[in-house]
DNA sequence: TCCATATATCTAGATTTATAGATATATTAG
DNA sequence: CTAATATATCTATAAATCTAGATATATGGA
Protein backbone atom coordinates (compact mmCIF):
# COMPACT_ATOMS: atom_id res chain seq x y z
CA UNK A 1 0.00 0.00 0.00
CA UNK A 2 0.78 3.07 -1.16
CA UNK A 3 0.64 6.49 0.96
CA UNK A 4 -1.72 8.28 -0.86
CA UNK A 5 -4.20 5.08 -1.21
CA UNK A 6 -4.05 4.99 2.39
CA UNK A 7 -4.99 8.92 2.37
CA UNK A 8 -7.95 8.67 0.31
CA UNK A 9 -8.91 5.53 2.02
CA UNK A 10 -9.00 7.45 5.38
CA UNK A 11 -10.44 10.75 3.77
CA UNK A 12 -13.13 7.69 2.32
CA UNK A 13 -13.86 6.42 6.54
CA UNK A 14 -13.92 10.49 7.81
CA UNK A 15 -17.50 11.04 6.37
CA UNK A 16 -20.53 10.21 8.25
CA UNK A 17 -22.49 8.47 5.45
CA UNK A 18 -19.20 6.54 4.38
CA UNK A 19 -18.35 5.17 7.77
CA UNK A 20 -22.03 3.91 8.32
CA UNK A 21 -21.92 2.19 4.85
CA UNK A 22 -18.43 0.08 5.23
CA UNK A 23 -20.08 -0.71 8.76
CA UNK A 24 -23.11 -1.55 7.63
CA UNK A 25 -21.66 -3.52 4.42
CA UNK A 26 -19.09 -5.08 7.27
CA UNK A 27 -21.80 -6.84 9.16
CA UNK A 28 -23.53 -7.46 6.09
CA UNK A 29 -20.52 -9.73 5.32
CA UNK A 30 -20.11 -12.04 2.22
CA UNK A 31 -23.88 -11.30 1.44
CA UNK A 32 -23.35 -7.85 0.73
CA UNK A 33 -26.16 -5.15 -0.33
CA UNK A 34 -27.44 -3.86 -3.06
CA UNK A 35 -26.43 0.46 -3.33
CA UNK A 36 -30.58 0.86 -3.20
CA UNK A 37 -30.67 -1.06 0.49
CA UNK A 38 -28.19 0.81 1.47
CA UNK A 39 -29.24 4.43 0.76
CA UNK A 40 -32.69 3.04 1.96
CA UNK A 41 -31.31 1.61 5.45
CA UNK A 42 -29.37 5.22 6.16
CA UNK A 43 -31.97 7.11 4.61
CA UNK A 44 -29.55 9.11 2.00
CA UNK A 45 -30.94 10.30 -1.86
CA UNK A 46 -29.57 8.06 -4.23
CA UNK A 47 -27.00 10.24 -5.71
CA UNK A 48 -25.49 11.38 -2.81
CA UNK A 49 -25.15 7.52 -1.80
CA UNK A 50 -23.75 6.80 -5.37
CA UNK A 51 -21.15 9.52 -5.38
CA UNK A 52 -20.39 7.85 -1.88
CA UNK A 53 -20.08 4.22 -2.54
CA UNK A 54 -17.79 5.06 -6.00
CA UNK A 55 -15.42 7.18 -3.39
CA UNK A 56 -15.28 4.25 -1.09
CA UNK A 57 -14.87 1.68 -4.31
CA UNK A 58 -11.95 3.68 -5.77
CA UNK A 59 -10.06 3.55 -2.36
CA UNK A 60 -10.38 -0.30 -2.16
CA UNK A 61 -12.70 -0.10 0.65
CA UNK A 62 -15.71 -1.69 -1.12
CA UNK A 63 -16.37 -3.81 -3.98
CA UNK A 64 -19.19 -4.51 -6.05
CA UNK A 65 -20.69 -6.65 -8.75
CA UNK A 66 -23.79 -6.13 -10.49
CA UNK A 67 -26.78 -8.00 -10.35
CA UNK A 68 -29.20 -7.15 -13.18
CA UNK A 69 -30.76 -4.13 -12.54
CA UNK A 70 -28.97 -3.57 -9.28
CA UNK A 71 -25.43 -3.55 -8.00
CA UNK A 72 -24.54 -5.08 -4.59
CA UNK A 73 -21.58 -3.75 -2.83
CA UNK A 74 -19.00 -5.91 -0.15
CA UNK A 75 -17.07 -4.81 2.50
CA UNK A 76 -13.04 -5.46 0.66
CA UNK A 77 -11.88 -7.28 3.84
CA UNK A 78 -8.31 -7.33 2.26
CA UNK A 79 -9.00 -3.98 1.34
CA UNK A 80 -9.14 -2.66 4.81
CA UNK A 81 -6.61 -5.31 6.26
CA UNK A 82 -3.99 -3.54 3.81
CA UNK A 83 -4.70 -0.01 5.18
CA UNK A 84 -4.32 -1.55 9.02
CA UNK A 85 -1.47 -3.25 8.25
CA UNK A 86 0.29 -0.26 6.48
CA UNK A 87 -0.90 1.99 9.59
CA UNK A 88 0.61 -0.54 11.76
CA UNK A 89 4.11 -1.01 10.17
CA UNK A 90 6.85 -1.82 12.01
CA UNK A 91 4.73 -1.82 15.38
CA UNK A 92 6.00 -4.57 16.11
CA UNK A 93 9.66 -4.24 15.74
CA UNK A 94 10.89 -7.01 18.70
CA UNK A 95 8.10 -5.68 21.04
CA UNK A 96 4.75 -7.86 19.83
CA UNK A 97 3.47 -7.10 23.10
CA UNK A 98 2.88 -3.24 22.41
CA UNK A 99 0.68 -4.74 19.20
CA UNK A 100 -0.71 -7.30 21.24
CA UNK A 101 -3.72 -5.27 22.47
CA UNK A 102 -5.00 -4.28 19.15
CA UNK A 103 -4.83 -7.68 17.66
CA UNK A 104 -7.08 -8.82 20.61
CA UNK A 105 -9.48 -6.29 20.22
CA UNK A 106 -10.01 -6.83 16.63
CA UNK A 107 -9.98 -10.45 17.63
CA UNK A 108 -13.71 -10.42 18.31
CA UNK A 109 -13.35 -10.98 21.83
CA UNK A 110 -11.50 -14.04 21.26
CA UNK B 1 -16.12 5.11 20.78
CA UNK B 2 -18.87 7.38 18.85
CA UNK B 3 -19.06 7.71 15.46
CA UNK B 4 -17.92 11.52 15.70
CA UNK B 5 -14.90 10.67 17.27
CA UNK B 6 -13.95 7.85 14.63
CA UNK B 7 -14.61 10.31 11.58
CA UNK B 8 -12.74 12.82 13.63
CA UNK B 9 -9.67 10.00 14.01
CA UNK B 10 -9.92 9.22 10.35
CA UNK B 11 -9.98 12.57 9.15
CA UNK B 12 -6.40 12.82 11.24
CA UNK B 13 -5.33 10.29 9.74
CA UNK B 14 -6.22 11.43 6.00
CA UNK B 15 -3.72 13.93 5.91
CA UNK B 16 0.55 13.50 4.79
CA UNK B 17 1.81 15.22 7.62
CA UNK B 18 -0.37 13.65 10.60
CA UNK B 19 -0.01 10.17 8.63
CA UNK B 20 3.52 10.88 8.69
CA UNK B 21 3.69 11.41 12.26
CA UNK B 22 1.67 8.73 13.31
CA UNK B 23 3.39 6.10 11.60
CA UNK B 24 6.60 7.39 12.95
CA UNK B 25 5.20 7.33 16.42
CA UNK B 26 4.06 3.91 15.74
CA UNK B 27 7.58 3.18 15.28
CA UNK B 28 8.66 5.24 18.04
CA UNK B 29 7.11 2.99 20.10
CA UNK B 30 7.33 3.81 24.57
CA UNK B 31 10.17 5.78 23.52
CA UNK B 32 7.74 8.29 21.78
CA UNK B 33 9.42 11.71 20.03
CA UNK B 34 9.56 15.50 20.95
CA UNK B 35 7.70 17.76 18.27
CA UNK B 36 10.65 19.17 17.35
CA UNK B 37 12.51 15.92 16.48
CA UNK B 38 9.07 15.52 14.80
CA UNK B 39 9.33 17.96 12.84
CA UNK B 40 13.05 17.79 12.04
CA UNK B 41 12.37 14.16 10.83
CA UNK B 42 9.20 15.15 8.49
CA UNK B 43 10.97 18.80 7.43
CA UNK B 44 7.63 20.13 8.45
CA UNK B 45 7.51 23.95 10.01
CA UNK B 46 7.43 23.83 13.26
CA UNK B 47 4.08 25.90 13.91
CA UNK B 48 2.11 23.39 10.84
CA UNK B 49 3.15 20.65 13.31
CA UNK B 50 2.22 22.20 16.20
CA UNK B 51 -1.13 22.08 14.93
CA UNK B 52 -1.10 18.82 12.95
CA UNK B 53 0.03 17.33 16.39
CA UNK B 54 -2.76 19.10 18.71
CA UNK B 55 -5.13 17.60 15.96
CA UNK B 56 -3.87 14.08 16.52
CA UNK B 57 -3.69 14.54 20.29
CA UNK B 58 -7.46 15.55 20.29
CA UNK B 59 -8.68 12.59 18.38
CA UNK B 60 -6.91 10.18 20.71
CA UNK B 61 -4.31 9.11 18.50
CA UNK B 62 -1.41 9.83 20.28
CA UNK B 63 -0.76 11.20 23.66
CA UNK B 64 1.86 13.69 25.17
CA UNK B 65 3.93 14.73 27.94
CA UNK B 66 6.19 17.48 28.46
CA UNK B 67 10.16 16.70 29.12
CA UNK B 68 10.87 20.43 30.45
CA UNK B 69 11.26 22.82 27.28
CA UNK B 70 9.98 19.89 25.03
CA UNK B 71 6.54 17.88 25.14
CA UNK B 72 7.37 14.41 23.86
CA UNK B 73 4.51 12.51 21.65
CA UNK B 74 3.43 8.88 21.71
CA UNK B 75 1.13 6.66 19.72
CA UNK B 76 -1.72 5.89 21.60
CA UNK B 77 -1.97 1.86 20.90
CA UNK B 78 -5.64 1.86 23.14
CA UNK B 79 -6.74 4.69 20.72
CA UNK B 80 -5.84 3.02 17.44
CA UNK B 81 -7.63 -0.13 18.54
CA UNK B 82 -10.64 0.94 20.02
CA UNK B 83 -10.83 2.96 16.46
CA UNK B 84 -10.13 -0.50 14.40
CA UNK B 85 -12.62 -2.28 16.97
CA UNK B 86 -15.15 0.26 16.08
CA UNK B 87 -14.39 -0.12 12.37
CA UNK B 88 -15.01 -3.90 12.32
CA UNK B 89 -17.52 -4.09 14.94
CA UNK B 90 -19.25 -7.14 14.15
CA UNK B 91 -17.58 -8.58 11.24
CA UNK B 92 -16.79 -12.16 12.82
CA UNK B 93 -20.47 -12.26 14.06
CA UNK B 94 -20.30 -16.35 13.19
CA UNK B 95 -17.63 -15.84 10.69
CA UNK B 96 -14.39 -16.11 12.24
CA UNK B 97 -12.93 -16.65 9.12
CA UNK B 98 -13.94 -13.48 7.20
CA UNK B 99 -11.47 -11.42 9.79
CA UNK B 100 -9.08 -13.75 10.85
CA UNK B 101 -7.01 -12.60 6.97
CA UNK B 102 -7.06 -9.30 9.32
CA UNK B 103 -6.25 -10.33 12.83
CA UNK B 104 -3.34 -12.30 10.96
CA UNK B 105 -2.29 -8.93 9.02
CA UNK B 106 -1.80 -6.84 11.87
CA UNK B 107 -0.06 -10.01 13.92
CA UNK B 108 3.08 -8.61 12.55
CA UNK B 109 3.75 -11.75 10.76
CA UNK B 110 3.22 -14.02 13.24
C1' DT C 1 -39.54 -0.56 -29.21
C1' DC C 2 -41.20 1.74 -25.06
C1' DC C 3 -41.40 2.16 -20.17
C1' DA C 4 -39.98 1.41 -15.42
C1' DT C 5 -36.34 0.57 -12.25
C1' DA C 6 -31.58 1.05 -10.52
C1' DT C 7 -27.50 3.52 -10.44
C1' DA C 8 -24.14 7.02 -12.13
C1' DT C 9 -22.51 11.62 -13.62
C1' DC C 10 -22.49 16.68 -14.06
C1' DT C 11 -22.73 20.88 -11.71
C1' DA C 12 -22.63 24.81 -8.44
C1' DG C 13 -23.13 26.98 -4.05
C1' DA C 14 -22.00 26.26 0.91
C1' DT C 15 -18.90 24.48 4.14
C1' DT C 16 -14.61 22.69 5.74
C1' DT C 17 -9.70 22.26 5.86
C1' DA C 18 -4.60 23.33 5.04
C1' DT C 19 -0.70 26.20 5.27
C1' DA C 20 2.31 29.49 7.02
C1' DG C 21 3.28 34.35 8.73
C1' DA C 22 3.08 36.74 12.91
C1' DT C 23 2.89 36.41 17.56
C1' DA C 24 2.12 34.45 22.26
C1' DT C 25 3.16 31.23 26.03
C1' DA C 26 6.10 28.09 28.72
C1' DT C 27 10.49 26.45 30.45
C1' DT C 28 15.34 26.77 31.54
C1' DA C 29 19.81 29.07 32.01
C1' DG C 30 22.58 32.97 33.31
C1' DC D 1 14.98 39.86 35.28
C1' DT D 2 16.57 38.87 30.57
C1' DA D 3 17.60 35.95 26.85
C1' DA D 4 17.21 31.62 24.46
C1' DT D 5 14.75 27.55 23.31
C1' DA D 6 10.52 24.82 22.48
C1' DT D 7 5.88 24.73 21.41
C1' DA D 8 1.20 26.75 20.77
C1' DT D 9 -2.31 30.02 19.02
C1' DC D 10 -4.31 33.54 15.95
C1' DT D 11 -5.33 34.70 11.38
C1' DA D 12 -6.38 34.95 6.42
C1' DT D 13 -6.04 33.16 1.93
C1' DA D 14 -6.12 29.12 -0.99
C1' DA D 15 -7.74 24.62 -1.84
C1' DA D 16 -10.61 20.64 -1.17
C1' DT D 17 -15.04 18.55 -0.05
C1' DC D 18 -20.19 17.91 0.63
C1' DT D 19 -24.80 17.87 -0.91
C1' DA D 20 -28.47 17.63 -3.92
C1' DG D 21 -30.92 19.13 -8.26
C1' DA D 22 -30.93 17.91 -12.93
C1' DT D 23 -29.88 14.64 -16.07
C1' DA D 24 -27.67 10.51 -18.21
C1' DT D 25 -26.83 5.51 -18.59
C1' DA D 26 -27.83 0.58 -17.96
C1' DT D 27 -30.85 -3.36 -17.39
C1' DG D 28 -35.14 -5.93 -17.61
C1' DG D 29 -39.95 -6.54 -18.79
C1' DA D 30 -44.12 -5.97 -21.78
Amino acid sequence: MDKLTAIEAFAALAQPTRLDVFRLLVKAGHEGLSAGEIAKTLTIRQNTMSTNLAILARTGLVTNQREGRSIRYFADYQGISALISFLMEDCCGGNLEICQPIIDEIACGR
